[in-house]
DNA sequence: TTAAGTGCAAAATCTTTGCAAATGT
DNA sequence: ACATTTGCAAAGATTTTGCACTTAA
């Protein structure tokens, strides 16, 4: 049961790290291609939520991405609102408050979606 | 060009009227379990999408949903907020704004998101 | 040493495509 | 009639599993 260090562990932590943003499962694989097996991949990806390093979230566009769970508290897993830049496609966590309306007599229990639009830099460029 | 009218087709555009939810691929399929090829299942919401029947929504749990474009409009098709009851498993669309909070600079251009919960119905149960 | 991790092959899914037969208009 | 739709087979894509070999501790 117990978690061994190896180089694909390291890498695949460290550009998540680097990145400092979710990633996709894609382009995780594009950044280690030829340095581990496919299965290698899921497999760390796989270990990594069940230990609790990262999450998994789907994406609207039926893709999934891995964060950090820093900053993002597993607890809150599902409460998440993740903000997509269309300009340069980073994914960070949205930490604010959102507020939803519900029809009367419904009860929420838990929330999560995805907004998409433009970053503070993206947007100086504009 | 044209669309023609089938067994196929009558028979999944009634289970989603008559549900008045949206269901899951899975849901679809097993409803008409050996009544249609699965691929012509496929086939069929696929054609629905694109003449703006129904739209395709991807769930958090990875699983594609499609509801009727009626009270969607199609162009709000990634303005969208969906509300999964936990009790009787109903999925809607939440009409109601929501209201996000971006960091400084920020311009949002789409959302869409999920709340998980009870419906009214349910939490009378409860 | 020895349990955890890896690569490779293969299986299990999910989704799409090609083509001939069937069907709606 | 004839273009659309369907079923079947098969190809792709994605994700998981089995097993023997390797490696971190």
């Amino acid at each position: 049961m117990s978690r061994r260090n190896t180089p694909s562990k390291t890498l695949i932590l460290d550009l998540l790290k680097d990145s400092g943003t979710a990633l996709s499962q894609d382009r995780i694989e594009a950044e280690v291609k030829g340095l581990m097996d496919r299965v290698t991949i899921y497999r760390v990806l796989n270990r990594f939520c069940e230990d609790g390093i990262t999450h998994k979230i789907m994406a609207e566009d039926g893709k999934y991405y891995f964060a950090l769970c820093t900053g993002c508290s597993e607890e809150h897993e599902h409460d998440h609102f993740h903000f997509r830049c269309m300009g340069c496609q980073k994914v960070e966590c949205l930490e604010q408050k959102v507020m939803v309306t519900l029809p009367e007599g419904y009860k929420p229990q838990s929330l999560s979606g995805w907004v998409n639009g433009l970053c503070g830099s993206c947007t100086v460029m504009e």
